[in-house]
RNA sequence: UAUCGUGUAGUCGAAUGGUACAGACAACAGACUUUGACUCUGUGUGUUGCGAGUUCAAAUCUUGCCACGAUAACCA
């Protein structure tokens, strides 16, 4: 008996649709097998919704010991490129590193498509419409009224087959006809009242270039890419609820797939507060110069999220932890950055560097003095070692670290007090110096040498602590601050664009980080004391350090 | 207005019909601190949207209502 005693400790929750596997696996549904796949199409970026898919799809079939496929769902030409194609492939592999590189594309299975299209025309359940577009969706009825059959519908299968091999062919203009499934036209579900499943489109396909000028919908086609494939669990979000009925019509007609090879389940998308999550406004940003591209560390884009110095860990752990569900929700940003700061924590060295530069100088240290200070990469992590800083008469600190006139509870520098500098000595302030403006431009300190860092001197204590660079050795850099380019993710999307964030992304440019800095490569990832973690960016220069800032840390001093 | 789906703490989410909330985020408080971060420790009484029914027992099953979402492309 005693032995179970532990069954229960370190439950882990399992999600519904690791639920339907279980079932599944323990029934025999599909054998032992677990296939799922992310199917996206190429007509834009991905962004981290479709990252929670990734990682649910992946997770779900490794976890099960199963196959995960991406598989482009590449059937309208007039929207899809190569170049997405790209961009896709390379967020996937990013995101998923283990991955296999299973790639697939509906497109290569345009043949098999049209053969089955053939063999639901002889099983009279699909005819050639001669409606216009138009007049089709006239006879659709609405959401309350049913629809009405086409005069098209009752065609013989010898016309249908002879119209459907024309269609193939070129012989009609786009539009012309359309091939449909015969349903019915009075069923509450509109995707049932014989939805259309191929149409004309005389377009250059990125895959299969101008050998069709006839091309499947989705409704028809997705369910055969599953089920070539062998996909067991075929996982989508909310909005394919209504489409599953068709689904599983396409598969139970056609002879090859007459046992139900595969099953849609659906969930929630990913809401993000804050964040602008539709493909067309986000499309509408970059296009309007909103921002600088898909890749601007202001997007929700996986490009920009790896470009603002996201880590593929950190994106999984948070897909790990928002769970999935069909209830539709909208996560707190906060999640997302928690992630990050989270898998930095220990991997991220601790640098000193100082955003808004303000001079102190020690009255009472050695003009021409350079001494080499000592300090931890990561005092959370003593693995990562330690370096060495130098340290002289003439230092930056921080603008903010010092006020002449302090509010309550400021325990940084300001005349009569004394703080610790990082890894160095205690120091009081004994003068400034203002411009003619009255702003401060230089701070003087006494040190007192006897409390060196490391020295072990516990004399008195101090209740601040800053970061600083000496001022001959430090480079300079420049450094982007981003912020939320919205409010509220619930907003009128319609004038959307006027209320973006013009603060969303600050530039500064004069400041200062410490010298082995420069040593480091771009994608590199620091802790910059006190104000968050930075990567080095792209377009860092040698002469000048660029870095974006990927998350700020929780800061509980309020001015 | 039709159909389908969804309503559990501030936010995500757990909970074989059996003591309502495991876990995470956020917030607040305290401890610690060579940065106020990190770390650690605390802090949640809420008619599980509302009402009825079945049951010894309902967040869970049935049903009515309410709210929200999806659906009327030859898009996916």
């Amino acid at each position: 008996m005693s032995e179970f005693n532990n069954e229960n400790e370190n439950r882990e929750s399992v999600n519904f649709i690791q639920k339907i596997i279980n079932e599944d696996l323990a029934k025999g549904t599909y054998g032992d097998r677990v296939q799922t796949r992310f199917p996206p199409e190429p007509n834009g970026y991905l962004h981290v919704g479709h990252a929670k898919s990734i990682c649910l799809n992946y997770g779900l079939a490794k976890k099960n010991k199963g196959i995960f496929n991406l598989r482009f769902d590449d059937t309208n030409p007039t929207k899809e490129d190569d170049s997405f194609v790209e961009s896709i492939i390379k967020d996937v592999k990013w995101l998923c590193p283990e991955w296999e590189e299973r790639i697939f594309y509906a497109s290569n299975y345009f043949g098999k498509m049209y053969d089955y299209a053939v063999e639901l025309i002889k099983k009279e359940l699909a005819f050639i419409d001669d409606l216009s577009a138009d007049e089709i969706r006239e006879y659709r009825g609405t959401l309350t009224e049913p629809g009405k059959e086409s005069p098209y519908r009752n065609r013989s299968v010898e016309e249908n087959l002879n119209l459907f091999v024309k269609m193939k062919n070129g012989e009609f203009e786009n539009g012309e006809k359309v091939l449909r499934a015969k349903i019915d036209m009075a069923s509450p579900n509109i995707n049932m009242r014989d939805p259309v499943i191929y149409r004309i489109l005389r377009e250059s396909h990125h895959n299969t270039g101008d050998e069709w000028c006839i091309y499947p919908m989705y409704d028809y086609a997705h369910p055969i890419e599953d089920a070539i494939e062998g996909i067991t669990h075929s996982v989508c979000t909310l909005e394919f609820e209504d489409h599953r009925p068709f689904y599983d019509w396409v598969l139970s007609n056609i002879d090859d797939f007459k046992d139900a090879p595969t099953k849609q389940i659906e969930f929630a998308k990913l809401f993000l507060s804050k964040t602008m999550m539709g493909k067309r406004y986000l499309k509408q940003m970059v296009e309007e110069g909103y921002v600088d591209g898909w890749d601007d560390p202001r997007m929700p884009t996986i490009a920009g999220l790896r470009r603002r110095g996201y880590t593929p860990e950190a994106i999984q752990n948070f897909c790990e932890a928002i769970g999935v569900s069909k209830a539709q929700s909208v996560v707190d940003i906060a999640m997302l950055e928690f992630a990050i700061r989270d898998d930095l924590g220990p991997k991220a060295p601790r640098t000193m560097a100082v955003l808004e530069p303000i001079k102190l100088i020690i009255t009472n240290y050695p003009e021409d003095e350079v001494e080499y200070l000592e300090s931890e990469n990561n005092p959370d992590n003593p693995d990562m070692g330690s370096r060495m800083i130098p340290f002289t008469r003439e230092l930056y600190i921080e603008r903010e670290d010092f006020m002449e006139i302090p509010p309550k509870k400021y325990f940084r520098l300001f005349p009569g007090n004394e703080v610790r500098l990082r890894n160095a000595y205690f120091v009081k302030c004994v003068d400034f110096i203002k411009d003619a403006e009255g702003n401060v431009v230089e701070v003087h300190c006494t040190y007192d040498p006897e409390t060196k860092s490391g020295s072990g001197f516990t004399g008195r204590k101090v209740k601040g602590t800053l970061h600083w660079v000496s001022a001959k050795h430090c480079v300079d850099a420049e450094v982007r601050l981003y912020d939320y380019m919205m409010e509220d993710q619930d907003y009128d999307k319609t004038n959307f664009l006027e209320k973006l964030n013009p603060k969303s992304k600050v530039i500064l440019k004069n400041c200062k980080v410490e010298p082995l800095m420069k040593e480091h490569k771009i994608g590199d990832r620091f802790q910059f004391l006190r104000h968050g973690y930075f990567m080095i960016d792209q377009d860092t220069r040698e002469e000048h350090l660029v870095f974006n800032r990927i998350v700020s840390l929780k800061s509980s001093f309020k001015k």
